[in-house]
DNA sequence: TTGTAGGCGTTATCAG
DNA sequence: CTGATAACGCCTACAA
């Protein structure tokens, strides 16, 4: 079954039936409504290989994530592929994880397969070590790349992200203005958002302090369990510290978790700010105060970004988007402080 | 930049080189290491729609699922594209919601690119009205289809399982054994494994009483809030109840919110029971007793038994994967009780 | 072992 | 407005 077929039946060339699948102008009314009822008839669908091989596009981009099972990634790949789809346009699907090696074979595998741009979600795909990013911009040079939470100053690449700094910022200012003396952050990557968001942290705690006391930034797994070991570890060591900022919801789990082993009371005792407002933040005993870093719109602007790269037009290489904190009750704010949101 | 750039430099003929790729024997060793190094050298990787033109396959799985970012869903979907890519297979990912029409339209949409197989991750695929289900089977007729957490007897679609029925019947027992008087079921649809899960329920109650009381099943949306609210309602309402077994981990929370509001305790006047062992089991306060449906080898098992169909073996129509039980702390089971395990 | 040539199903460029 | 025909890049008999 092919375009032979169905122009055969309708009597007419292949030419014309081309011209009625692509909305071509150029045939009368009649001839169209014709070859329609045929396509209908035959059930008709236009082979993409010979489709693509000729226009050599398939309407399709590739998405990479490092692991969908993270609420965030999981998140935006949802609202992404909705998003494409409205566009006319398919996706393919990679689950990378977090090696360099495979990434890169992630990224030149969808580009073997023609694909009209890639979106790569979440700052993991930025490696500390610069040159670690050529195999970016190499793939820049063949098709659009979109960063998530993601900034890389290259032709063809076009960075949304959210202002992680200033989320930070406010967090640990407010935890500050609350009263909280000592002040812990909690990360798990020095992934390009990673440092923004210790960049933000450290600024805050600067403007109360002159120096700053690196025992309070821990780097720790993505992991409750492996959180709170951590924190009670650092507590029988003799740290003292009465709020913890936390790069990912999960980590925030884990220091709840901690606070309940050691019986401490939150937010009396300690408070815990999170990131992500994933639906993790609600699940837990108290409820987290979060950041909301608006997935959505992270995803939504992405995909309207592209759109217009697609289709020709000059588009700024870097959009950012505010966060908002959403106060919950692992934080003790008087109305005053709210009153600073 | 094609094939015949290849065979140019390096001085044979297009076939030699498509032989080569095509990993054929009969290449001398010479010519054989003589291309690949030009090949490399030109950084050539094939086109792969005149290469899917003539073969008819892109070797590409379509995986459908109404929304990614269920944490159940999102799982499945990260081992299985991990899985086929091991493969050696590509994914085209769909999120399609949670409308007919539209998981209709997706269905088509992929058997239009020449996908090779498709997989439908949750029984919410498999609608109650089994006539809606026809789609399903038309697809069938052109590809294997595979099923997980569904079932339908029908050729060329292949369905992975886990054993719904018996997860919520010994769930229930136990808290019928645990003591239990009024143990209520929550759940969120009337899906297939959603049926098969109210049938377990149902058989363990029936063990104790005559007749089942409709109005401890009750049906809600998969919501924290709503949840809680419902709960709310039907305590006011005077309904009395001792123990709740869910569908899914999230009404499990919901409930936990809502013996939270009431000043209930967990699990002393209260057993709850999750389901699925999601990441959300862990981060709630008590952490939930879940039943684990082992996404991970249900979505493995779902890749296997596909390369075995695609590789023209005879596979049986139905896998079934047993569940356990994750105790935790919303359950109050004695030495006795865990040893029936 | 290698090369030639036809075919896969479209789209696009010309003539008419 | 319509039709013939040449790409598109690769695979694979069939020949040599």
């Amino acid at each position: 079954m092919n375009i032979y077929d169905v122009a055969d039946k309708a009597g007419v060339s292949i030419a014309t039936v081309s011209r009625v699948i692509n909305g071509n102008q150029n045939v009368s009314e009649k001839t169209k409504e014709k070859v329609l009822s045929i396509m209908k008839e035959l059930g008709y669908t236009p082979n993409v290989f010979a489709r693509g091989l000729g226009l050599n596009t398939m309407n399709t981009v590739g998405i990479m994530c490092t692991d969908s099972s993270d609420p965030f990634l999981a998140n935006a790949v949802y609202y992404i592929e909705q998003e494409l789809r409205k566009n006319g346009y398919d996706s393919f699907l990679c689950c990378t994880g977090y090696e360099l090696k495979n990434k890169q074979n992630y990224l030149n595998l969808l580009l073997s397969k023609r694909i009209d741009a890639v979106i790569l979600i979440g700052s993991s795909y930025l490696e500390s070590n610069v040159k670690d990013n050529s195999y970016i911009m190499e793939a820049a040079k063949e098709v659009p790349v979109m960063l998530i939470n993601g900034y890389l100053n290259k032709p063809n690449i076009y960075c949304t992200l959210c202002d992680d700094q200033q989320a930070t910022y406010n967090a640990t200012s407010l935890l500050l203005k609350e009263g909280r003396k000592n002040i812990l952050y909690l990360y798990t990557t020095k992934s390009y958002s990673g440092i923004q968001k210790m960049k933000g942290y450290k600024e805050a705690i600067l403007t109360k302090q002159s120096t700053i006391d690196e025992v309070y930034i821990q780097s720790c797994p993505n992991n409750i369990e492996k959180v709170k070991d951590r924190l009670l570890k650092l507590s029988e060591d003799g740290l003292v510290f009465d709020g913890i900022v936390t790069s990912e919801d999960l980590l925030a789990v884990g220091s709840l978790k901690y606070a309940k082993t050691k019986g401490i009371s939150v937010p009396e005792e300690l408070s815990i700010i999170g990131y992500n407002n994933s639906i993790l933040a609600s699940c837990c005993e108290p409820e987290l105060t979060s950041v909301d870093n608006h997935v959505e719109t992270l995803s939504l602007t992405t995909v309207g970004t592209l759109m217009r790269v697609l289709s020709g037009n000059t588009v700024p290489n870097r959009t950012v988007i505010s966060t908002d904190l959403i106060i919950r009750n692992t934080t003790n704010f008087s109305k005053d402080i709210r009153s600073l949101l």
